[in-house]
DNA sequence: ATTAAATAATGATCGACGTTCAAATGCAAA
DNA sequence: TTTGCATTTGAACGTCGATCATTATTTAAT
């Protein structure tokens, strides 16, 4: 398939690297062959990205249940960074493509996200009573935004120092939970709350 | 200049129709001439970009001053999402792109990035008693993180939601911060501790 | 003012790129 | 065997980043 070319280019070398020309050579076919599956190379990065994007939900939604939220949030931030630094390449053209000015993502390029952020709400949802659907969200968003931007400042190759994605993300994860529970206590009753703000 | 061509061509139409030929053309020379004044055009697109970050740091390092580190965050962050919005094709650029497996970002790029992080380490510091720098900048790092994980979900295009960027920032802010001041009031007595979850 | 040296700018050229398309090939049904 | 359809091809087009010998321009020295 041809997408297992492109993943084996992206995987080796980087987005850089990736040609028509070279997906083609390496499946035995002519370039112009690939345009009868894809659109045009857009297209071709675009399923490629989503498929790495559910590839990680496969595994994230598989160690989701129990227990405290901050350590089933820990849990799930860890399965994605594992992904991220495994393949670093192949999540660096996630999070540096983005599509032309006139082009829109795809339905299943959106729902791969959509269904990771439904796993990070639904870590929060404990923590947020029925009818606080928006609030929830939008934290959950904060949340994401914040895995996402440690993985990409990992996988980039923009700085120098070493990252400690693991560490960073265990410290976000547990920060933000504590920042949240506390001022939710603080909000919720008049009365000053009993060591709500334990991890 | 050069380099005020890319910039009018990435801020109009994005990093994708920057060509050396097209900036030539904008500046009336032969493409050939770039060449003299840029190694080639993944310096001028990394040297674009560091002036994006140090335009970013000559405002953000004005309204530093003053007051409770949950609002001084904010205004931070408030600015480097005001500047994100405003120009998001040219930030777009600083975010996308990564340079070749085989360079590494020159000094004044890392440079750029280090005293912007800087900034947060700053507004942190009232947190941190002496001797626990390595962990007010791994905290630093972990909120810069996190504002570059908005800033670059908002400016990419890549979700068809509307992101509304200045409430998840001040979201972060004031919810990261929470938590950093309970976890550390918790920590650092043990006895029950009065109310210091308050933001 | 005349030369010499150094610098700036050019345009032709190279190989590779994404993309298109008429022609060629393969294949199943008639 | 012949028809029709789908697949595959390879040549071709325009554009790209980059190189380089050649030319033009400025600067310095005589």
């Amino acid at each position: 398939m041809a997408l297992d070319a492109a993943h084996a280019i992206v995987r080796r070398d980087g987005l850089r690297a990736l040609s028509v020309r070279r997906i083609a050579g390496k499946m035995g076919y002519a370039a112009g062959t690939l345009y009868q599956l894809f659109e045009d190379l857009d297209d071709l990065i675009i399923i490629m990205n989503s498929e790495t994007l559910e590839k990680l939900y496969a595994s994230a939604s598989k160690v989701e249940p129990g227990g405290e939220p901050s350590e089933t949030l820990i849990r799930l931030a860890e399965v994605y960074i594992r992904s991220v630094t495994r393949e670093p390449k192949l999540w660096n053209a996630v999070f540096e493509y983005s599509p032309p000015v006139d082009r829109v993502m795809p339905a299943r390029y959106q729902g791969a996200v959509a269904k990771l952020l439904g796993l990070v709400q639904a870590v929060l949802a404990p923590l947020f009573p029925p009818g606080e659907e928006a609030g929830r969200l939008r934290e959950a968003r904060v949340m994401w935004a914040g895995l996402y931007g440690i993985a990409t400042l990992a996988s980039s190759r923009k700085s120098s120092v070493e990252i400690d994605s693991s560490a960073m993300v265990r410290t976000l994860a547990t920060t933000y939970l504590a920042g949240l529970k506390a001022l939710r206590a603080e909000a919720g009753t008049e009365r000053k709350p009993r060591r709500t703000a334990a991890q």
